[in-house]
DNA sequence: CTAAAACCTGACGCTGACGTCAGAGGCAAG
DNA sequence: CTTGCCTCTGACGTCAGCGTCAGGTTTTAG
């Protein structure tokens, strides 16, 4: 598979990709006249790395962490490192709830006001 | 209360109070020397602010959204902003968990392979 | 064979939420 | 009065994850 497939079938952009392989996330095989080759392995690697991406891990965390992933086998540091990961993607799940919870209470309340008419409705109906 | 003291009750720099002002999310007083002045609710509201940063909202998006957070008040427009920041948040939960819960397998495995010496535990024990 | 599409390597641009530095003015304490 | 901390206004720096453009090669379709 070449880089414009990979791109679609990852989802990402051609130059995400080659992003990705600057920093060691990537590997990739060299057709002789130097174009890159991936297996279809690697649609999901990249699933997964935009995935940790998406929870805040930076490129260097991802590093440290994809080899253990893949293997599961960890060095002690790592462990821990996979656990500090863990808990600080829990500790933001919980403060998104609240912040969730309180959006929804904003909306509650303005729905009400609308609906009550006790708000100045001078906005356009249309 | 002037800026140091709201900095530290916020849990914020100075520079980020600052900021907040030239986005138009914080008011402030001036004394005759040009010194800004802050009530006690700016706290509450800095907290805000933070919380609503720390959810993925950029300046503007927070800045349509803060004064229907404090009136209880929304055009049918500042509502569906609302409730599409609210969804997006939720999603935004659902894949955090899904990473967290990924990650704890990981961390499963590993910990298992540690333990059950079924890895070359070659790496330094002290 | 040829034109279009895909790929290559640099390398600069972009964005947002601040950090940081410079230079100058205020403010309570001794 | 002056020492030392706080504050002020610019204004440039940072960092990460790409976007984008330039100029050239490779692969593919007809």
């Amino acid at each position: 598979m070449r880089i414009g497939e990979l791109a679609v079938k990852a989802g990402v952009s051609v130059r995400a990709l080659r992003y990705y392989e600057e920093q060691g996330l990537l590997g990739a095989a060299r057709t002789p006249s130097g174009q890159r080759t991936y297996p279809d392995g690697a649609v999901d690697r990249v699933v997964l790395v935009q995935q940790l991406y998406a929870a805040g891990l930076s490129s260097r965390r991802i590093l440290e962490l994809l080899p253990c992933v893949y293997t599961s086998y960890a060095t002690p540091q790592t462990l821990a490192l996979l656990a500090s990961e863990r808990d600080r993607i829990d500790a933001q799940i919980t403060g998104l709830a609240a912040t969730r919870d309180r959006l929804d209470a904003v909306i509650a309340a303005a729905t009400a006001s609308v609906t009550d008419g006790c708000a100045p409705n001078h906005y356009p109906e249309s």
